[in-house]
RNA sequence: AGGCGCGUAGCUCAGUGGGAGAGCGCCACCUUGACGUGGUGGAUGUCGUCGGUUCAAUCCCGUCCGCGCCUACCA
């Protein structure tokens, strides 16, 4: 006997998650076999930052991915899922320099080496805990290959893409506008800034002509700024500013006299269709500025600080210079009005910081070309995007993409493998550290200080994971890989960008399909925010409910192209399905514990087997390949309702209750055949779910009888078209009907449960009354009957309660327990609904237009639909007769 | 400004061109030889609005209302 194994009552996940974690580590199971002649499944994880901890997105990406993982390791595909993290430049740096700040350092009192080794210590020590979490969850990656964007062999990798796409022209180093973080003290790119729509103020200023003649009126969001400006632009075709063109500007605070230019980009309608032109602070007026020739002026610093060229408003903080210089405007008769204006502004998506757009020598990568590469792979299917309604909002940004600013002003990162001669001022890019300059030989080259983009190193993750540049098994195993999973918000920081390098350097897409999953929000659909308090924490959600449970319920949750609520009650829902699995293998295993594996053979015959186990059998067939193409078209939600309603609604409620008489019996041909059927299916069963719930499946599968490799490795079940009986299918919806109509006569009539009463079917149709007569047993078990009765006429007593089912009439003699009131009006109500189902098909029916467009299959259906809802009728009418006359 | 998505049972959500579903909640009954984290039965919906296409619309198309998100060179 082994089934102490499995002697409680409830579902204890702590202790089988921890077994079943251990276990999988020790066999090794979910190292990546590169067998020949196999299939290959592969899966890079989005390398979550070594800074972060689990939060309830990455458990529902994990999962997904992990489903997936394991589904196809089962299938026997030579699977890979490559875990690993992400250095995160600057979050990580930021959260280094605030352990810094604490002990009251600066990263310069250390200087560049003191402090990366500080990083370096620092990810030693903390940087692991995202893993282990990871770990947790029941991620089958093979953890022997975790890879760390500045690991060894990843910095060879990134080092050999930059130097190559410098050498092709693709990098370039230029003086352009970037988005500047006064904070972060470093460049970011234009996806790195996040846009709040903010209320601040429109300031109208006063601009008057060199000659004081007059004055035009400028507006500005950023008064601050007008000390940089170095022109004022109007649209060309504006007739109010025609006289303009030789009229210069003297612009107030300053003794500057700046020139008037004419663009198309001035927006007439827009306050007074003037335009003042701050070259080096604003975007757009930097493009203005180049177009007519403006000189720029730099006015805030690296930290936002107002600089010399500020004059006397040098040394103020730019919001304080704002005010200061609003005040002076006014005071000095410039202002003319201000206004309240909502407007977008950005903001460092790491820092919060308000950007600063400046002028700043920056790398770049020219990206276009790279682009098209990646749009004409999307276009012609070589990757597929799920949810289809991805595609637009990826071709709209590929379109409008620019140049990629790929340099940040930080220490923690790939340094960039540039350097400068300062003797001939020769760039040299080199692969491999360079001793002298090329040109000139000079030994006084300086390397750059700036270091790369983190999405630089994780744009070739798929690749630079396998090994890239050598040309390894792994690459010609796995690459391209299967699916990248990840969430939608970074499909143009990372999806779009892995694309682009995977094309150019590996000349194949990266990865074949594409599932963007949603953000997990909490119930009202809110984002989760620490500041507002509404985090579900999955690690204490997995304390809580299981680590299945909460699988499971992000699962169930995962339908394509919606926002995911995540509901906590959802989460105890699923927990108890969980337990249900569990207590239902507990029962099967009471039964099946000492069987040999040869019971099992029964199933090779079904049609042989009572109609019970047909039907089960048959429904486990569907419902695998339900399953199975589920799993295939990334329909997760589909999967884990599948499983749900055929293990608890069918498997449960009424497989487990029907065989029990079996079971229990002495009929020993019958309880060997229902011993052998329960088996085959638990096993499907556990099968079935144990991608999504890994530890539950596995506990189980590991106590039922005979020796068993590890489920974890075991085979996926294939649909057996053998099984498969739509005639069984329909003989048990028939028995199931009629033991609802029994089971609802009894609660209706309030007949307690244990009371033996008697039921009789009126049945014209002598095939179906003897199908229903040779069930008598098993009806009489379903719904604790002392008798069961069919006849084709029978007469019924007038103290009886009626249920009608099609053309079927069930009723039980219930001496002077009859409601007759009750009964009536409950007739009343179904001949209501029947007739309201009548005039709908009759409509139809009598509908020439229908008859003659509808498919032929329609019509019949509708046809016999009729024919049902009038035996209904009929029934309910003479029940009502029979009543109306007893009362 | 443009784009995308969503409005289905009290709540959280599936779903489909031809008889409206699940979980939780609610009502009634039940210590039925796995499970009260359970069982049985039940109630609850003009499938947001108005119009169009169709023999047939909750589903396809358009309008409007409400909500959310994303993108943008909105001074």
């Amino acid at each position: 006997m082994n089934d102490e194994k499995l002697l409680n009552k409830g579902y204890e996940f702590a202790e089988v998650e921890e077994k079943w974690l251990s276990r999988w580590r020790e066999a090794g199971c979910f190292s990546a076999t590169m067998d020949d002649g196999k299939p290959s499944f592969s899966i890079v994880i989005p390398p979550p930052n070594v800074t972060g901890v689990l939060h309830v997105g990455h458990a529902l990406n994990n999962t997904l991915q992990d489903i997936l993982t394991r589904y196809h390791r089962m299938r026997g595909y030579n699977t890979l899922w490559v875990p690993g993290t992400d250095h995160a430049g600057i979050a990580t740096q930021n959260v280094v320099e605030r352990q810094l700040a604490g002990e009251g350092k600066t990263r310069d009192d250390l200087g560049r080496d003191a402090f990366i080794e500080k990083v370096w210590a620092w990810r030693v020590e903390k940087g692991g805990s995202i893993i282990s979490q990871l770990k947790k969850l029941g991620a089958s990656c093979d953890w022997e290959r975790e890879r760390f964007t500045m690991d060894e062999g990843l910095s060879r990798a990134v080092r050999e893409v930059f130097v190559r796409l410098f050498k092709e022209g693709l990098i370039y180093r230029g003086d352009y506008i970037v988005n500047w973080c006064p904070r972060c003290h470093t460049a970011l790119a234009d996806d790195e800034v996040e846009h709040e729509e903010t209320k601040g103020k429109l300031y109208h200023i006063r601009y008057p002509y060199a000659d004081g003649s007059g004055h035009v009126v400028v507006a500005t969001t950023r008064p601050e700024t007008m000390l940089g400006d170095t022109g004022v632009a109007v649209h060309p075709e504006d007739e109010r500013y025609r006289h303009l063109a030789d009229v210069g500007i003297r612009l107030p605070l300053t003794d500057r006299v700046i020139p008037v230019v004419f663009d198309d980009h001035v927006d007439r309608e827009f306050g007074t269709g003037a335009l003042k032109v701050t070259p080096s602070h604003d975007r757009n007026d930097y493009e203005i500025g180049l177009r007519h020739d403006l000189p720029r002026l730099k006015v805030i610093d690296d930290k936002g600080v107002m600089n010399a060229a500020a004059g006397s408003y040098s040394g103020l903080d730019r919001f304080t210079c704002r005010k200061k210089i609003v005040e002076d405007l006014d005071r000095l008769g410039f202002l003319e009005k201000i206004d309240d204006y909502e407007h977008a502004v950005g903001q460092c998506y790491r820092c919060k910081t308000v950007i600063e757009p400046t002028t700043s020598v920056q790398w770049f990568v020219a990206v276009k070309p790279l682009a098209a590469k990646a749009v004409a792979a999307v276009r012609d299917g070589r990757i597929n995007i799920y949810p289809k309604s991805w595609y637009n909002t990826f071709y709209s940004w590929m379109d409008g993409i620019r140049d990629w600013c790929i340099s940040r002003q930080i220490w923690w990162g790939h340094r960039i493998p540039a350097w400068t001669c300062n003797d001939c001022g020769e760039l040299i890019v080199e692969s491999e550290d360079p001793a002298s300059c090329p040109k000139c030989g000079s030994r006084a080259i300086v390397r750059e200080t700036d270091v790369l983009d983190t999405w630089f190193s994780s744009a070739l993750w798929p690749f630079s994971t396998m090994g890239w540049p050598e040309k390894t098994r792994e690459l010609a195993t796995f690459y391209p890989t299967s699916v990248l999973i990840t969430s939608f918000d970074i499909l143009f920081f990372w999806v779009a960008r892995m694309m682009m390098m995977g094309l150019h350097f590996m000349e194949e897409v990266p990865f074949k399909d594409v599932y963007l999953h949603a953000l997990v929000r909490d119930k009202y659909g809110k984002k989760m925010s620490k500041s507002t308090g509404n985090v579900i924490d999955p690690l204490v959600v997995m304390k809580e409910y299981g680590t299945d449970a909460m699988r499971f319920t992000l699962t169930a949750f995962a339908a394509q192209g919606r926002e995911i609520r995540l509901d906590e009650e959802r989460i105890e829902g699923y927990r108890h399905f969980i337990n249900k699995i569990w207590n239902a293998a507990r029962f099967a295993l009471m039964h099946v514990s000492d069987c040999a594996a040869s019971v099992k053979d029964v199933v090779a015959a079904p049609r042989k087997l009572p109609l019970i186990h047909r039907w089960i059998l048959s429904r486990t067939a569907v419902v695998i390949g339900e399953v199975r193409s589920g799993l295939e078209e990334y329909r997760f939600n589909d999967v884990a309702s599948a499983n749900y309603q055929f293990i608890w609604r069918e498997f449960c409620d009424w497989y487990l209750e029907w065989i029990k008489a079996d079971l229990f019996g002495t009929d020993r041909k019958a309880k060997e055949q229902a011993q052998g059927v329960l088996l085959v299916v638990l096993e499907t069963i556990v099968k079935l779910v144990h991608p999504i719930t890994p530890f539950v499946s596995e506990e189980i599968w590991s106590v039922l009888p005979g020796e068993r490799p590890l489920l974890a490795g075991s085979a996926f079940p294939e649909r057996q078209a053998g099984w498969e009986d739509p005639e069984a299918v329909e003989r048990m919806e028939l028995l199931m009907a009629v033991i609802t109509g029994i089971r609802n006569i009894r609660s209706e009539a309030e007949v307690h449960p244990s009371a033996k009463i008697e039921a009789f079917v009126v049945c014209g149709d002598p095939e179906k009354g003897a199908f229903l007569s040779s069930s008598a047993s098993a009806i009489t078990d379903m719904t604790r009957l002392s008798g069961f009765t069919v006849g084709a006429t029978l007469v019924k007593p007038a103290d009886a309660a009626t249920y009608i089912c099609g053309d079927l009439e069930i009723f039980v003699p219930l001496k002077g327990l009859v409601d007759i009131a009750g009964e009536l009006a409950k007739l009343v109500r179904e001949r209501q609904k029947i007739e309201a189902k009548l005039i709908q098909v009759n409509g139809k029916l009598t509908n020439g237009k229908f008859i003659a467009n509808a498919p032929a299959e329609v019509v019949a259906k509708e046809q016999e639909k009729k024919a049902m809802l009038d035996a209904t009728l009929a029934k309910i009418g003479e029940a009502e007769a029979r009543l109306k006359q007893s009362a």
